[in-house]
DNA sequence: CTATTTGTAACCATTATAGTTACAAATAAA
DNA sequence: TTTATTTGTAACTATAATGGTTACAAATAG
């Protein structure tokens, strides 16, 4: 399964979106997460390179990059979760079988396939909607 | 990303299934995959618990447990990975934030939705496209 | 009764995550 | 100018799962 950091970024996203304004520190969200601030930090530097966020050294900076109906979910996946294919594939086969020499091609055909279907998924789901869910 | 027991999977089923009545054995399967045997009847024993493959301490008793047209990838996946969720969801929130109390159950449905488009590509996948594939 | 193979237990090394401390740099406010 | 606050990042640790390996009892064929 994915890491924590797809989730708890939406956390963090929700928690800025709501904000509205206020001025809200790593410090605080760290707080509606029971956790470290310098771990939300982390993450919010990785939201703030893929442009889902503003942030700076200095109060109530902190805010989204644009409306919350343009943040998909397919973005913050992107931005927090390494390059990685959905399904690991083992590399080193045997090519001299005739198996081994080709399964390799078609098992990332069938990850390219499930993995357009999550992506096609994430991005039909805007923070917006996550804003929408929490009410 | 899911570790590779799913797509090593794969492979032992295509190696079971092309052996078409000819004797297999473990050994041999790890020799394609260039792994070790252990490894292999390690994921065998799980796939034979999911009815997929049938095996037995004696030579040419391996075989598949059905039709590779009946045998879906959902269920390969199913027998093999551990039971969890796709995305990992940080459960000790701040219930006294209004974020951190509702944001789980968000969580949990955005997880399902995606959870289910994954179950039904993979559904749609039979050990037979594999077959097919390697030709 | 010997050889082969499965099924499983018990390890180990590696890797990523989640959490933590610490601190320089930027900025606001006194 | 000085002080306090906050970000951004580096460095470190503990934990957990994977992937690989050795070993061996049990089952079975010959």
């Amino acid at each position: 399964m994915y890491s924590s950091k797809f989730t708890v970024s939406i956390h963090i996203l929700s928690m800025i979106a709501l904000s509205d304004g206020k001025p809200i520190t790593s410090e605080y969200i760290a707080g509606s997460i029971n956790t470290n601030s310098a771990l939300i930090r982390r993450l919010m530097s990785l939201l703030k390179k893929a442009d889902l966020i503003t942030t700076q050294t200095k109060v109530g900076a902190t805010g989204l990059a644009k409306p919350s109906e343009q943040i998909s979910l397919s973005e913050v996946f992107k931005a927090v979760e390494r390059e990685t294919t959905l399904f690991a594939i083992h590399e080193d086969t045997n090519r001299d079988c005739p198996v081994g020499a080709r399964i390799g091609k078609v098992l990332a055909n069938v990850n390219d396939q499930v993995q357009s279907q999550v992506d096609l998924t994430l991005s039909s789901i805007h923070l917006s909607d996550i804003l929408e869910g929490l009410k």
